[in-house]
RNA sequence: GUCCCCAUCGUCUAGCCCGGUUAGGACACCACCCUUUCACGGUGAGAACCGGGGUUCGAAUCCCCGUGGGGACGCCA
């Protein structure tokens, strides 16, 4: 058996989105099943659209959803190998002499400054209607192609193509082609909407003489909302996205593993290792997948709460770090490593993402909180708020504030002494010391800010009301 | 328009290949429990075989036709 070898092969025209990733990530997938190798290859023949910037993002979404790669450009801990290069606007001379080969052997011929692939068979002309013309077609049984995932599919391809432009210019197909041969690529596998092309490529194999790879095509991630397949510009389809949002990769990844793959048993949330062992082709799904943001989320929590809490802590810390400037991003900034640790000790269990610490942890770094008014409201039409927070700002004064445990033995000890419950008094402390409704336990939020700060905020609140 | 692919809860899916299941799980939604708010967790509910024909004792499962969805029809990739 000769080793695996597959390619992702991206070209740098754009945001790096959803389905890219998830081709790259099958890609990968099946190469580290099967111990095979991992090509990168970049196809920037359009010389008009390709951007460095996009390159770049390229390499930094594979790296950051540790996607790396055998054979490529080398970046970082990436890339190397014995085909390159791996930038198809580098390979023009290999292009060359390919093309020589086809017109050599009569596959290929020159017309209007183009050079045009030929198609063998009988020949006739036909007016299509569709596109209003008159084209040259030629007769012949239909490409038969043995995919993995789909199955037998048959393909009628009756005209021949242009393989180079007139600006002298390889095109897609051809390159493609060329280079899956001589990268010696043994399974292709990509989206379904190449399916179409394919026909066209294993003309071109035939008539470079070489047997064809063996080619799967993977469905279509399809946009949340509305109809068609995720594009670039859809909602949450860009990578880079996800990452700015604080998402952990490990598990976009394994998301994306169940968008058209499943173990075969229930199991969802996993080790990539595992994933690694059980992911193989003819296990791929043939039908469509639906984006849903909902379940990354609940995947990106649990992933989020098995998290090493130091791990938390610095990434928190990193993405505080990223966010614009504000009076809650500032101090947070500012806070020490203790501080900010607390804060995150008691809001981990707690979060779907990153993304929700600024808003989640704001009165932690700053007394300009605001106070929602709907809870205030709700709060304040219940008991006596106003004994209540009396009889708290004297319990803030006296009370030990050296441990959470203290503190909540404390308030149960008052909440007792007036015939009253734990519940008579958290609401409206919290409504005083944060503002809302919803945090961590109220007693661990005391501890973290200290008695100097719960007493002024329940001062300050008692005077309000 | 032509060609290609696909079709199970709202969504992701198991089951299909090798016909016989109370059609299973997860997300979301709802209810209850836990509880110090909110989450988490637990329990439970509702929710699907696109339609029509065949084949068969029996069809989600095999076949055909519709319908629906997706993709491709560039000197883009």
């Amino acid at each position: 058996m000769s080793q695996v070898r597959v390619r992702f092969a991206p070209s740098p025209t754009g945001f790096f989105h959803i389905g890219s990733a998830r081709t790259a990530l099958f890609n990968w997938l099946y190469a580290r099943h099967t111990g095979g190798v991992f090509i990168l290859r970049i196809e920037d023949t359009d010389k008009e659209r390709n951007s460095e910037a996009f390159l770049n993002l390229i390499y930094d979404s594979l790296s950051w959803l540790g996607l790396n790669w055998d054979e490529g450009p080398k970046i970082g801990a990436s890339g190397g190998g014995d085909f390159g290069p791996y930038r198809q606007s580098e390979r023009g001379a290999i292009y060359k002499e390919y093309v020589g080969k086809l017109l050599a052997a009569g596959r290929a011929y020159e017309k209007d400054g183009a050079i045009w692939f030929k198609l063998f068979g009988e020949r006739y002309e036909i007016f299509d209607e569709h596109r209003k013309k008159t084209v040259m077609k030629v007769k012949l049984p239909p490409v038969v192609i043995e995919d993995q995932i789909r199955g037998r599919v048959e393909r009628l391809e009756d005209e021949d193509f242009v393989i180079v432009r007139s600006d002298g210019n390889p095109v897609f197909h051809l390159v493609n082609v060329i280079d899956d041969i001589a990268m010696q690529v043994t399974h292709v596998i990509r989206g379904e909407d190449h399916l179409s092309n394919t026909s066209k490529h294993v003309l071109l194999y035939e008539g470079f003489g070489v047997k064809p790879p063996i080619f799967a095509h993977i469905p279509l991630i399809l946009k949340q909302n509305g109809p068609g397949k995720m594009s670039k510009r859809d909602q949450g389809a860009l990578i880079e996205e996800y990452q700015k949002r604080g998402y952990l990769p490990e598990a976009l990844v394994n998301f994306l593993c169940l968008l058209g793959w499943n173990p075969g048993d229930d199991r969802e949330k996993m080790p990539i290792a595992d994933i690694i062992r059980l992911f193989d082709l003819p296990g791929v799904n043939q039908s469509n997948a639906r984006f849903d943001d909902k379940k990354l989320a609940h995947v990106n929590m649990a992933y989020l709460l098995e998290l090493p809490a130091e791990k938390f802590i610095a990434q928190a810390r990193e993405f505080f770090a990223r966010q614009s400037e504000s009076p809650v991003t500032l101090a947070a900034a500012a806070a020490t490593a203790e501080y900010f640790a607390e804060v995150m000790r008691l809001s981990q269990p707690k979060i779907k993402g990153f993304e929700e610490l600024p808003a989640y942890t704001s009165y932690f770094f700053t007394d300009e909180f605001s106070v929602d008014a709907k809870v205030r409201e709700k709060v304040m039409a219940k008991g006596d708020p106003k004994a209540r927070l009396a009889e708290l700002i004297k319990v803030a004064q006296a009370a030990d504030f050296s441990s959470e445990a203290v503190l909540t033995e404390a308030l149960k000890k008052l909440a007792e002494s007036k015939g009253l419950g734990f519940g008579d008094y958290q609401g409206v402390a919290r409504l005083a010391v944060t503002g809302t409704n919803v945090g961590p336990n109220i007693t661990g939020i005391f501890y973290v800010l200290g008695r100097e700060r719960v007493r002024s905020r329940l001062e300050k609140f008692l005077a309000t009301v």
